[in-house]
DNA sequence: TATGAATGAGGATTCATTCAT
DNA sequence: AATGAATGAATCCTCATTCAT
């Protein structure tokens, strides 16, 4: 019986969508209440709740959403390239990542920090998965002798490290760098370090 | 009128900050809630108000104590010693205490993350002095040719960033590296890649 | 964006502000509790506080509501009139409205005794001014030798005094009158004593 | 076992109710929390229930302390004495009381207005028995010819209502009549009422 | 006599969710 | 598809009172 989604539930969706990505990465799942979404969106909190059943599967629903997005950099590493280049270039779409997209970031972190109750499984899954395809690659490009030598894992974590930082600590950054725009000399910073590391 | 604090009431203030980090720093302010402090203190609710006077007082008595223990290391750095090696030793003992204290990391990254309403005045005023200062040393290390050019800044928030992502992304690093330890390793990687891009 | 108030708001507004007015009027503020105020409406606690922001927005909304109806009689007292039968008049409509409306009576010496925390400022501005005016037309009485003389504030003192005795201290009235109904003779004994006290 | 009251006993038994008398009287029963009673008195919490079993003690106790000081005048009235200056000092001596222990009264009409819950049964026997007994004096006083006809209780009422006011409803009289003392001008208002009310 | 510590019973308010229309 | 109305279950905090010393 269920029909296929009208034009006016795709879009009422969207709308609730970007609205609980503001509200739950500012305040986190419990510190979100689903009027503040409500009024994010525009809707009334009943309207809403007709789009998606709970607080839960809205959250849900930007939670793997956001996965995807966020792990395709990852995939289209291509491990027919220069490998300083692939990785560099990863590190850089990451950054911009961060930067255009810093509530999703910041949503992810939240989640993590909190122990990934709602996410822990595609972590062990999908994402340790594809973590390790990309390791090999690397650990390729090392015995090659293309790269210096690494530890892939932890060159993996460097770069989300390094690039996530800017959007979830980006309070922090900007309490320092005042009036500078932290993204700039962010990819400078960033591309120095990784050819420093990885150049032979 | 204040007496100095009894036995008994330091003792069970330490009890409430010990429970409050270890609930607030896994399910940040909003999510937590004073129950589930006051039943990880073992106290009742109505005492643990007793000793704080509010849910908000227990949270930011945590953050300045922590924010104190944190900051110290950077406070250590020694502008005439070695500078790889007093960046290296910087580095290595903020890692070490993403291990050994990660729920403090956490507690202080969810505060930043939402927005840091409570101690944004804090890295506005003694937190960014304090990096001035630094990066007025790193810059003259630079001057002097004793370490490769880097951006001040982003060398700071690199290794912050690279060190706290242990404690604050600690579920998804172990959903990775599955039994392995992350610390041991990351030791070694952080050393390598302090010193590439570093060392002249 | 606020839409008029539906009916159902409207009745039940009216509704909870009657029952606001049973329980404050004999408990006081800080002893009535919004359960006793549900019951009374016939409402839930978080129904009522749908209606209603909060306790304080109930007592508040009631003072002012009681204020406009309580100062009615004294802006009808007119100067063209005869003096004598005015002031009697409006003594009449005063003890009218202690034995129909007693509860706000109650409500307004409560408020008043305990230091008048959210109505000073009223009484400071739009009653004084009230006041002030009558005290001149009383004035003017006294000065065309159409009433004995009289201390106006103290007048107006004393009509408040003896008609919204029998509503506040209506226990105690009552318990030296036992069975008799006070009103009946208090308003003959109203109107001797102002004859007496005003009359050439 | 019980032993007499010793020094301190009684001091302590005084200072409580003293602050008992500031406090109940401005926040009414309900309102008043021991707590600030403890801090008006200088003492703990738990020191002052040693000395009154229970907040309801305290009030208690304030209330029939202040009865006995409020009905004194009243007794004091001397059939014997010249009807209308045995009244008039009757009244004056009220509104002394009202000047000079407003705290008093306050308390005294907070416990009336709520319906006097601890007070009524007085109110019924003793209070009741007192004025039946004056009502007769002035009865037998009007029966001789010696003061105008008047109604006996709304005679008592009206000496009560218009000396009371100016304790009860001080923050509006003041409001009113502003930096003017307004006992000194009442006293004169009060006389000259009672006069013409009673003076054949 | 005095007080620091502790608690059970509230009490105001919030909030996710459901109901009725 | 939309919303006004309603509610049970929290959740923070208060307060009179008791306990232990």
């Amino acid at each position: 019986m269920k029909k296929a989604d009208t034009r006016i539930q795709k879009k009422n969706q969207a709308v609730i969508l970007k609205a609980g990505l503001e509200v739950f990465s500012q305040y986190g799942f419990r510190g979100a209440t689903i009027d503040q979404v409500a009024e994010a969106a525009g809707l009334s909190k009943p309207n809403l709740l007709y789009y998606f059943p709970s607080k839960e599967a809205i959250y849900t629903a930007l939670l793997s959403q956001l996965l995807e997005h966020w792990l395709e950099p990852l995939k289209a590493l291509d491990r027919e390239g220069d490998p300083v280049e692939e990785i560099l270039s990863y590190a850089k779409r990451k950054l911009a990542m961060s930067r255009d997209y810093p509530q999703e970031s910041r949503l992810f972190a939240n989640e993590i920090i909190q122990g990934g109750p709602r996410i822990g499984d595609v972590l062990r899954g999908e994402l340790k998965e594809l973590v390790d395809e990309t390791s090999k690659v690397i650990d390729a490009w090392v015995a090659a002798g293309r790269i210096k030598p690494v530890h892939p894992y932890h060159l993996i974590f460097s770069i989300w490290a390094l690039t996530q930082h800017y959007a979830d600590f980006d309070v922090q950054v900007r309490a320092i760098m005042g009036d500078q725009d932290p993204f700039e000399s962010a990819e400078d910073h960033l591309e120095v370090v990784i050819r420093r590391v990885l150049t032979i």
